[in-house]
DNA sequence: GACGTACTACGACGCTTATCGTATAAGCCC
DNA sequence: GGGCTTATACGATAAGCGTCGTAGTACGTC
C-alpha cells in the first residue's frame, strides 16, 4: 500500500472531533480521570501548548499516550506534531462556545478543591456556637 | 442483632458523604453518564424532592436504584425514606459552597446541547466561500 | 395477619477502561 | 547514515461499570 506518497512534514495528523461532535458526557467523562483532570489543570494554567512530556504524571509513558488521546477525542484538547514532539492545547474557543462557563467552573473548583484538601487542618469540629 | 430499637419511622438512614468528603471527580463521573445526567436535569428542574418512580428513564428498576446509589454516593444528590417511597432532592447548598457555579454550568450545558442537538438543520457546510 | 407498593441486595454478564511493557515509527542532530 | 528523543501501536491484564432478573425487605392499608 504505502499510500502516504510525498506528504512532507505536515504527515501526521491526528483526528479531531469537529465542535458540533463535541459532548457533553464525553467531556465529564474525561474530566473525570485524576490523571486526565491533572493535563486539563495543567494546560489551563500554563495557557499555551505544551509537550507531553512536559507533564509530570504518576503513570507510563503509555498511559500518559492514552489519556491525551482520550482528551483529544473528547474535544478536550488539540494535538499537532511539531517536530518529533507532539504540542497539545485547552480548545477553549470551541468549548466555551458550546459550554460557556463550563471549563472554568471545573477548574476553579479542582483548584478549590486542591486547596481545600492540602490546608485542611484536621479542625475537630469547632464547637464554637458560631453555626456554619 | 436487632439493633433498631423502637426507631419509629426515620428508621431507614442513608449514608450521605459530609459536604467535605465530596470529591470532583467523583461529582463529574457521576454526571458523565447520560441517565445519571438526566435525573440530575430533572431534580433541577422540579426544585423539589422526587421519588425514585416519578423518573421516566430508558432502564430497569434495578438499573434506577444502582444509578441513584451512585448519585448518593458521589454527593450530588440526598436521600431519604418518606414511608415506602423514597424521596431524592439535589445537593444544591452543599455542592454550591464546594463548587460554585459548577452545577449550574454542567445544567446549562446539558440544556444548550439538548437544544443543538434537537433542532440542528441538516446544514451541510455552506460552502459559501466565507471560509471557516 | 394478608396483600400490594416501593425500593434494595445479590449474582451474573458483557463491555469499557486504566494500566503496563515491548516493539516500532517519525523526526532531529552529529 | 547512526544514534538519540519523542511519541504510538499493540497485546495483555485486571478492575470497574452499566445492565438485567429474581428474590427479598420495609412500609402502608385493609
Amino acid at each position: 500500500m504505502t499510500p502516504r506518497a510525498q506528504t512532507p512534514n505536515t504527515a501526521r495528523e491526528l483526528e479531531h472531533p469537529a465542535a458540533r461532535e463535541i459532548r457533553l458526557e464525553e467531556v465529564l467523562h474525561a474530566l473525570a480521570d485524576p490523571v486526565r483532570l491533572r493535563i486539563v489543570r495543567a494546560l489551563a494554567a500554563s495557557g499555551e501548548e505544551m509537550t507531553c512530556s512536559l507533564f509530570d504524571l504518576p503513570v507510563s509513558k503509555s498511559t500518559t499516550t492514552h489519556h491525551f488521546r482520550v482528551l483529544r477525542e473528547s474535544g478536550l484538547v488539540s494535538q499537532n506534531y511539531r517536530g518529533t514532539a507532539k504540542m497539545n492545547a485547552l480548545r477553549r474557543d470551541d468549548l466555551e462556545r458550546l459550554f460557556p462557563g463550563l471549563l472554568d467552573s471545573v477548574l476553579a473548583s479542582a483548584a478549590r478543591q486542591e486547596e481545600r484538601l492540602s490546608s485542611a487542618p484536621p479542625r475537630p469540629v469547632r464547637t464554637s456556637s458560631a453555626s456554619g
